[in-house]
DNA sequence: CCGCATCCGGGGCGATACTG
DNA sequence: CAGTATCGCCCCGGATGCGG
């Protein structure tokens, strides 16, 4: 492991987490739960597999990651976080609250998705402007593997997999249905981006912002 | 710029702060409000000079870093954080909190030490027991440069530089001035290793947390 | 198929020297 | 003081192989 040598809490963080992948892999982790190596490769497109099993490594030397063997008729190892690892949540939520802004531009050129990357702007965007209501249960298609977004006690929790009686089912391209969790579009606008409703387009709107959350700039200032 | 080249706001976020070295100068000029460069290397021992350069260019033209030609009669460049740059703190607060049980069991053989860094676990432990009462000055010098810990309105802050009329000033080395902030340790002990409390020893255990500060094990869980 | 290990080319990184 | 220049080295990325 290579370390900053410096007794400083931050430099610590950093000597365990800094490498990259490092806290992607967390954040595959903190999506899934309990993943398999396969399911970590999915989550992570462009890592080499080599760079993959030695972070895994690295992660479980320093108590952040658990790998178990799952028992027959799985046969399989399942990767988990430890509760250590699971203390990174409000880590990885600042990174992501950080990072929004550049995801409100819309993707770069090549970029590719997971479905379950919106769970940073769902959580972050998305409020229960009506928590007395009965709960309400939104499945979303952005990508290959729906989400399901749900309000329980006045708070909006996003998980993967499929609601059995979803309110409203959501699809679309995640740049428009970005724009509008983020307030910044208005659903006839994202119905001609291609977002399809399907259901009861209330309980959408219960949870979508009532006007723009603001988002600073991410994108850089141009020098002379 | 290397990116991960997925549309993730984690990774997004992690393309502009990701490299190596790139968050640990977000740590100094959080620390320092603005400096110059030789105060940025100071402040990173280890760091090669033309990384430095080239991270305070990226973060420039990534809108986080803002380089001043400061006036006469100083006649320098000086570097400081944009508001983009100072919305890292919380980002950085969490990882220092994470870090810091790394940092409870002591400096690593060869590890060095900046009196600034002392700001996170100071700001984390400390609390005024005694909100109403008058400010506090504390003077504390655990190595070269002295830093001063002050109470207002209920909150303990942290800042370089010293004191005018300090209430207590303390001394020793970082580790044993640690265990005293995270309560690991009492005030007769921390003496035993060295500690000096030098004024009013009351207006330091005002600031003082009264039982142990629960530290999650941060080593390794070693493995067979 | 799953969970890696191995090999190899390129570039980011680390250390030192040097300069306006 | 504030960098640039240079040069190994090792980390990283990509491809392939391979045992369970």
């Amino acid at each position: 492991m290579r370390t900053y040598g410096q007794y400083c809490a931050v430099a610590k963080a950093l000597d365990v987490l800094g490498d990259r992948w490092t806290l992607l892999i967390v954040r595959e982790l903190l999506l899934s739960g309990t993943a398999r190596y396969t399911d970590l490769r999915n989550g992570l497109p462009g890592i080499a597999t080599n760079l993959l099993a030695e972070r895994l490594r690295e992660l479980e030397s320093a108590g952040v990651v658990l790998r178990e063997e799952a028992p027959p008729p799985i046969a399989t190892t399942v990767f988990r976080l430890t509760p250590r690892g699971e203390q990174l949540r409000p880590l990885l939520d600042e990174l992501g609250r950080w990072g929004i802004p550049y995801m409100t531009e819309g993707p770069a050129e090549g970029d590719l998705f997971r479905e379950q990357w919106m769970a940073w702007p769902a959580e972050l965007f998305l409020t229960d402007s009506h928590p007395e209501g009965p709960p309400v249960s939104i499945e979303l298609h952005a990508a290959e593997s729906p989400l399901v977004i749900e309000t329980a006690d006045g708070e909006v929790h996003v998980r993967r997999g499929r609601a059995t009686n979803p309110d409203v089912v959501l699809r679309g391209a995640p740049h428009p249905i970005l724009g509008l969790f983020s307030g910044q579009m208005g659903l006839e606008e994202a119905r001609g981006l291609g977002v399809e409703v399907e259901g009861d387009a209330a309980a959408l709107e219960r949870v979508l912002p009532a006007a723009p959350v603001l988002v600073p700039p991410g994108a850089s200032e141009s020098r002379p």
